[in-house]
DNA sequence: TGATACAAGTCCCTAAATGAGACCTGTCTT
DNA sequence: AAGACAGGTCTCATTTAGGGACTTGTATCA
């Protein structure tokens, strides 16, 4: 398990430690976006609107939100639709590949509930010194 | 990662989010954290000194590496020791927290590096479009 | 002896990313 | 007629990041 990462590593250093170029790392830049993790997060209970997004992430800006939105759809993880209503609603929802990618992000997640308690301990020591 | 009004924060939990307490803003905030990540993954392989992180990651400015690890030691996953040579040096290492969370880690380096086509693919689309 | 290098940062200035919020188009409700 | 809604875009102010000079004390080189 631990030597099959060190041998990751090591194919990365054997590339020079161009990590700028690792096609690995710039997926994982999408995945490591500020906000995009979150959009995820709240596809994941359903297909959901724009503004209903929006008001999920109370303190994300709708420019963000877009942005973030785009880029999803762009690395084919969110599918968006279009309703010819009136007015018109677009609806964002998580595709195969983006469904594909909840597991390990609920991992994450399993492991900060986890450690909540560890981090804040950790934290507060830390802040005490 | 900025703090949640309370007023913001019930409104997540109508979500069904539990970010009140929340453990997953405080990972995502590590996993979208942009260097963090890529810290951990050159601290697997074991300790090592600031200088040879960033020689690691030349592409990070030595002011946000020295971010990034302030940032990990306060949340316990990375432990930092002085040596008293001369000149002084400092090492870094992961702490058994910061171990355990290079496993969920790992599984989202292993969809990257499984899905990096399929998204390359789905990338290309939405550009010629 | 003086010049230079190293370690691990910090400091300042500029550049880039982000947030807040006004504004847009076209229907629908009051 | 006056908003309201949907899904954005646009601009401007603030926040954050990058780049490189600078620090302190010793050791090595010429």
């Amino acid at each position: 398990m631990r030597d099959l990462s060190v041998a990751k590593l090591a194919r990365f250093s054997d590339l020079g430690f161009d990590l700028g170029n690792c096609p690995v790392r710039s997926v994982l830049s999408h995945v490591s976006a500020k906000w995009t993790v979150l959009v995820l997060l709240l596809l994941q209970s359903g297909p959901k609107r724009f503004n209903a997004l929006a008001r999920g992430m109370p303190d994300v800006s709708k420019r963000m939100l877009t942005q973030s939105l785009r880029d999803l759809e762009r690395d084919g993880l969110v599918a968006r639709q279009v309703f010819d209503t009136k007015p018109p609603s677009v609806e964002y929802r998580l595709t195969p590949l983006g469904e594909s990618l909840m597991q390990p992000i609920e991992q994450l997640v399993d492991w900060a509930t986890l450690k909540q308690s560890e981090i804040a301990d950790a934290r507060a020591r830390f802040d005490a010194a």
